[in-house]
DNA sequence: CGGGGTAGCTATACAGCTACCCCGGTGCCGTATT
């Protein structure tokens, strides 16, 4: 009976007849009233596990997602299909706006809720959510909890209380990539069990894994134009540097290549330009920082080249894993040169603060016992060198060891209670940031071997997901061989590369001398 | 950490050297009276 009614709301809501794998076994945890963690390969249709059932429940459905952005998306596409009660609240609503829709959910006709994990940590926000009765809490890109809550956003680590205040409600955690640990995270920080995890195969075979030594920036930038004018696009090419990107743009550019570029300091208007026309066909080249990818839904992406390294295999995959989501070939490409790590090894170091900083601010804390206190962003920045990101992070770890309580974010910066006895111990709590630290540069060195490692490629990320993975579609990876005909623009066999010779004489060679 | 840019040096001026400084990612967050 129930299964009847299912079937009929995919009909009736979504127009699809039949269930993609694993959807169905998502649903049915949260039809039973169970959390679950589902993680389904992207453009697997994940909204719709929980969309469907938040319809078919009495209450209401709170969703936390990552990015603003991502919440006018959703409720966009849900309104579009005529479903109603389908809200957002976060920063960017007008005042009259967030009283307009904070009176819905008062009125109790709201289905579903999309927030932001910040949101939540606003006590006068969450005391009016609490009154209203909650079917499923759902976390979308829940691998944000296990990589950016630690440190980036630490909001993600703090989900079980808001859980609980919504009386416990089912949770269903959803996400396209988790490694073994990071499944264990999601499941800790949102009480949901292990054993109820729906995971399938996130080996895509329709990827061709490369990698390709360059012995200097010269060399690195001459291989990459060579690529951008053979590669059949639509493509991306990421960066670790807002510079990097702008640069490689203008190069491409007066190469006569029509492109954009895309980071995190431009302003929203010329990133949503961007990614619209990326969408639309009208641009088939961006250059990007990591700022460059959730949200965006474009299937027929051909080729993803990273000119820097990323912080760890996970981020890699994630960004690699946006090509050929249509299920046709996608080429990806890492162009590497040793002195490449530098880079990301900073941008871990600088994540954490020095322990000059840590001891300076724990002795002010220290001064503060029994106290509410409040600091000021721009103060920390003053005082103690401590920039928005640092604070945050050693407000995190003071909360967590009990130094200070009902932490709560102000316009310009923090407020909280400092308890009454605190050890002040800094080093202790110095040294657990830098084991996070060495996690991280751990995670980076595994990024290492996986370049400098001489066996297949998918294999081993395989191994990284503790799962099999070998079959491919096509072409597998540049220690199995590939076949560059299958990406490029015209077939080499059509036009014979001359100029270009230098970065296909292995090719070259083989097509002369056969065996 | 280490590459890239540049100021400063030399002293016919030039071009070329050195020493030094700079740079390096991701996003939320104000309101309020039912």
């Amino acid at each position: 009976m129930m299964k009847e009614t299912v079937k009929k709301a995919l009909e009736h809501y979504f127009s699809y007849r039949e269930f993609r794998p694993g959807q169905r076994e998502i649903i049915e945890y949260a039809l039973r009233g169970e959390s679950v963690l589902g993680i389904l390969a992207t453009g697997g249709g994940k909204s719709l596990c929980y969309q469907l059932p938040a319809l078919l429940f009495p209450y209401m459905t709170v969703v936390v997602s990552p990015l603003i952005s991502l919440m006018a998306d959703q409720v966009r596409q849900l309104r579009s299909k005529g479903i109603g009660g389908i809200e957002y609240i976060n920063s960017a609503l007008a005042p009259e706006e967030y009283k307009w829709k904070m009176k819905k959910l008062r009125d109790r006709k709201i289905k579903i809720l999309y927030v932001s994990p910040e949101k939540l940590q606003q006590d006068s926000f969450m005391q009016q959510l609490a009154g209203i009765p909650v079917s499923l809490f759902v976390v979308d890109e829940a691998h944000c909890i296990s990589q950016w809550g630690h440190d980036f956003r630490t909001d993600y680590q703090r989900l079980k209380d808001c859980i609980h205040r919504l009386g416990d409600p089912p949770v269903m955690a959803l996400t396209a990539t988790a490694t073994s640990d990071v499944q264990k995270d999601i499941c800790l920080q949102l009480g949901v069990p292990a054993a109820h995890t729906v995971k399938h195969s996130l080996n895509r075979s329709n990827i061709c894994y490369d990698v390709q030594f360059v012995g200097d920036k010269k060399e690195k930038d001459e291989v990459l134009l060579y690529k951008l004018g053979s590669l059949q696009g639509p493509g991306l090419v990421y960066f670790r540097s807002r510079n990097g990107a702008e640069r490689a743009c203008a190069l491409a550019e007066q190469a006569g290549i029509s492109c954009a570029y895309y980071h995190g300091g431009m302003p929203a208007s010329d990133r949503l330009l961007v990614q619209q026309q990326f969408l639309n066909g009208e641009i088939t080249l961006v250059f990007a920082t990591n700022a460059f990818g959730m949200g965006i839904d474009k299937s027929d992406i051909r080729f993803v080249i990273h000119y820097h390294l990323p912080t760890d295999m996970e981020s890699y995959l994630q960004e690699v894993g946006r090509v050929g989501r249509d299920g046709a070939p996608g080429y990806t490409c890492l162009l590497y040169m040793p002195e490449d790590m530098a880079l990301p090894r900073q941008l871990i170091a600088e994540e954490y603060p020095d322990i000059t900083q840590t001891r300076d601010f724990v002795h002010y804390i220290a001064g503060h016992q029994g106290n509410i206190s409040t600091v000021q962003s721009i103060a920390a920045l003053e005082e103690w060198g401590l920039n928005e990101l640092h604070l945050g992070i050693l407000l995190y770890h003071m909360e967590k060891g009990g130094w200070i309580r009902s932490l709560e974010r102000t316009k310009d910066g923090w407020t909280f209670g400092v308890a009454d006895r605190i050890s002040g111990n800094y080093q202790n709590l110095f040294d657990i940031m830098m084991k996070r630290r060495e996690l991280r540069y751990g995670r980076l060195k595994e990024m290492e071997r996986w370049i400098e490692s001489r066996t297949c490629r998918r294999r081993q990320i395989g191994d990284y997901f503790s799962q099999s993975h070998s079959g491919s579609l096509a072409s597998c990876c540049d220690r199995c061989g590939i076949d560059y005909s299958l990406y490029e623009v015209q077939p080499a066999s059509a036009i014979p590369h001359t100029d270009q010779a230098v970065w296909d004489w292995e090719r070259e060679l083989d097509r002369l001398l056969p065996l």
